[in-house]
DNA sequence: GCACTTTCGTCACCCGCTGAAATAAGGGAT
DNA sequence: ATCCCTTATTTCAGCGGGTGACGAAAGTGC
């Protein structure tokens, strides 16, 4: 609808986005390749990749011989071209992390949070430091950093500075980008920590190659997000794909949002283990829910409690995912979160059944249902990729 | 992530999409008004307009007197630059209707559905039929013929040449576009009819003015349609927002569609008029559906069985709605359909209540929900909104 | 009728893509 | 070792298209 104007030069821009998106998905290509695959003519390829190689946006990555020809010399996009940071502010401690172009770790630094509830003040002051360790530990120099993308736990509502509304924090309209920009002159990118490891799993894991990707993640809490196109669904303030409060029983289980019936308060690690405190009239298992969790997957097949709570388990989240399949009929579903992937470890199958006697036949039959490769700690890496996705879409331009 | 590459064409395509898309949604303007709106020179709107008058695609619409200066003069797209169709297929008619590109109806034809499941031959027969006999009707040549849209009731597979399901006709893998392709030249384009229907409240309907609207219709099924900045959200292979069939009461009540606990199976008609006839123990007034939910409305005051179903069906709508809220964060909701009006005309205000209860707060506040303006009969006029939008995105190249 | 104001059209200029031709960089045959 | 052939890349003139500057058009007020 309110599509922007067009200028000569903002084809330029889009041409060299094309270009350089290819290179930098796709791996190493020659300038012939990139002239099939984008459309563009040989010498606009060639004129515009001299000038990324002229500013070390891109480099030379050897040769391939042809048969009877001149070889074709590989370009690829030059790692060392900028860095980047992400930031994983999770409940339980601040992860600051710096990454060159190619998503090679360089620098990792950790801040434990005490408290249940930080002060917003506490994690910036983490971030901050973080931030000055990383870059410190590798010698990035301050023009070097291309950009900031902070993850966080709760709905990031994106305007002119980003306002974070985290209900796990106790944080209730946090201006974090404002308060962040007080302390450092890097570029800031924000989102919701689920959706930064959808990402990652878009761009580096279970989900490369798909054009429609819904990442449903299983933790203490539940969330998704919607990949279209490489770029996540965002509605009208940002705080779309709340999965984990819709609505699969209702009348149901009371959940922390206060509502009745929500899937979290069915399949959250919290959720879960309570059904099963319930189901066998007793304490659960281990000192925290990880090794709650563990416990529960491991007495499948001595407990019949534990069977029929993880039963149950699946049932609710072959459901809850019958609806992302109804809803948004992706091409691939991808089940994470620590505590999605140790219960999609032993249910995916069972899963996959409820989930196909749940959904419309045509959107399930679209649809496979895997889970994520990359781990947890994939949030960083994935809010690491928010500068570089937008270094990209602006075809490299600072 | 795959955008294509840009040239020179492109651009002029785009602006001049810029400019009559402004142009066509938002009424008539000066060449100097569409300078500051669309952010191109006054040079580059001249040229682009002067061409556009040229073609016929855009007129002078009279003009506006400044103090003191060259008065402005108006410009619009001129409504008989081109004609469009848009044909309704119910599940008891088939309607085809014609109108100019103001969207103003010039002839309409209606042919009855004897059979519960008709055969596509039939259809397609009726649809053939109405095109002749609309385009004869209002004396228009094919070559002034920009494209007929239809709407279908059920899933649209987009491909090379659409396909259609649709159960309530008891289709399956209708090859729909190649039939009709085989007895008519023009243009054709597809869609579920609840998709038409949501793009016709949103171009001139109650989403008007709204980027993200979900509109939530309710007759005998229960469907949806996501519309961002005017384009419907299809996923990998458009049989997205099957709002209807997404489990709401977990091992609950069963649905046609051989699921537990969908949506449709308790706020669609057949399914609330059936809750009804248990809660009153006997036959539901009225001889067809929509007499039964007007008495159902009607009896509200009455009969205490009709007021606690009604209750229930709020609960269950605003649930429902809820969930549309948490998962695609729209900024209007709209809620149609036959029931849907029926229902929402003396529910509103109480499915509002259920819907805030079940809602995050942070999403729930940015979104109203309101009802329907157009009523149900404007699937046609949104099917005819096809080809014009196609159009409007092709800068008016035909 | 004249000065002033505002809108609209024209023109030279710059940017960027393209096709064609030229050049580079090999392999294989003589 | 040299020449010819093949394939990749670069160069160059040409064309399409947006822009700013300038001037013409079309009014109002005195």
């Amino acid at each position: 609808m309110e599509a922007k104007r067009a200028t000569v030069r903002d084809m330029r821009r889009r041409n060299r986005a094309v270009l350089l998106s290819r290179l930098y998905h796709d791996g190493p290509s020659s300038r012939q390749e990139l002239t099939g695959v984008t459309g563009l003519s040989a010498a606009s390829v060639s004129n515009l990749v001299g000038e990324m190689l002229e500013q070390g946006l891109v480099e030379e990555a050897g040769a391939v011989d042809s048969d009877g020809g001149r070889p074709r010399t590989l370009l690829r996009v030059r790692p060392g071209y900028a860095y980047v940071v992400g930031v994983d502010v999770g409940e339980t401690r601040v992860r600051v992390e710096l990454f060159d172009l190619a998503m090679t770790g360089l620098a990792k630094a950790d801040h434990p949070i005490e408290s249940a509830r930080p002060a917003p003040e506490t994690v910036v002051r983490h971030i901050l430091a973080g931030l000055d360790a990383v870059t410190a530990a590798a010698g990035i120099a301050p023009d070097a950093l291309l950009g900031v993308g902070v993850g966080v736990p709760g709905v990031v509502e994106q305007g002119a500075s980003a306002v974070v509304h985290a209900q796990t924090l106790g944080w209730e309209g946090v201006p974090l980008e404002a308060m962040l920009r007080a302390g450092t002159g890097a570029s800031l990118y924000f989102d919701n920590g689920a959706k930064t490891l959808g990402r990652a799993e878009m761009w580096f894991g279970a989900g490369r190659g798909a054009r429609h990707v819904v990442v449903a993640l299983v933790g203490s809490g539940v969330g998704a997000a919607v990949l279209t196109d490489g770029v996540s669904y965002r509605g009208v303030s940002s705080s779309a794909s709340e999965w984990g409060h819709t609505t699969i029983v209702y009348g149901g289980r009371r959940c922390r949002c206060g509502a009745e019936g929500c899937l979290e308060a069915y399949v959250g690690a919290e959720a879960v283990l309570d059904r099963w405190r319930v189901a066998r009239r007793g304490r659960v298992p281990g000192p925290d829910e990880e090794s709650g969790i563990a416990a529960l997957v491991a007495g499948a097949e001595r407990s019949e409690s534990a069977a029929r709570v993880l039963e149950e388990t699946a049932g609710y989240l072959g459901a809850g995912i019958a609806n992302l399949i109804n809803l948004f009929n992706p091409e691939r579903i991808v089940l994470g979160g620590w505590a999605g992937l140790a219960l999609g470890d032993v249910l995916l199958p069972r899963i996959r059944e409820v989930a196909a006697a749940h959904a419309l036949r045509h959107p399930y039959g679209q649809a496979s249902i895997e889970l994520c490769r990359l781990g947890p700690d994939a949030v960083s890496v994935g809010a690491a990729t928010l500068p570089v996705a937008k270094l990209l879409a602006d075809g490299g331009s600072r």
